[in-house]
DNA sequence: GAACTATTTCAAAATTTATTGAAATAGCTT
DNA sequence: AAGCTATTTCAATAAATTTTGAAATAGTTC
């Protein structure tokens, strides 16, 4: 997965609350849906995006599916914005 | 300039190489344009966007306008991607 | 296997974002 | 101030993204 296409899912506001609820604790889709007062519809859309960037990671369990936060895809982003700031932070 | 914002406006490919171009020297807007190939009125619209989110700074030169890189920007949004990175990045 | 619950998929509509060409602005030079 | 160069603004168009409701899928329980 690329930069461009890990900051395209970052940039949306429902992507981001996804994973502000995700980083708490694991849930269901529907009680993510029900949380953030959208659609199931929309809130698979979402997910799907997640999946495909990696930032969330999911298993079955009876017939829900729950979804985690996957933490590891975050230092790839760090590493990229850590190029444009000062000299003062330089590695050496 | 909130988190949402600044990543909305680097989720844009072309923004993001307006910002890796401007990471190596300080450019007037048709240098930029020139180099993306892209049009002036096209660049002018990324360049309003990077400013309003002071990704980038500018200062009049002749009939120039030259545009810098504002390095400090990405900071606080290095600080809101570490809140998803696992426990072994935990400050304490 | 029929009924049920949770979730996804699909095509269409709605919304947002980016590009275009033309016209406007701004500062320089003569 | 007229002519020049650089850049921005504007309204219109194009392109990309998100939402919607309906239908489909998948697994569960009876």
């Amino acid at each position: 997965m690329s930069i461009g296409e890990s900051l395209k899912i970052l940039a949306d506001p429902v992507r981001r609350d996804i994973l502000l609820l995700l980083k708490k604790e694991k849930r269901t889709a529907g009680s993510i849906a029900v949380e953030l007062d959208i659609s199931p519809a929309a809130l698979s859309y979402h997910l799907r995006l997640l999946k495909q960037g990696d930032f969330v990671l999911e298993y079955r369990e009876k017939n829900f599916i729950w979804y985690e936060i996957n933490a590891t895809v975050f230092d790839e982003l760090l590493l990229w914005i850590q190029q444009f700031r000062g000299d003062a932070h330089e590695k050496e």
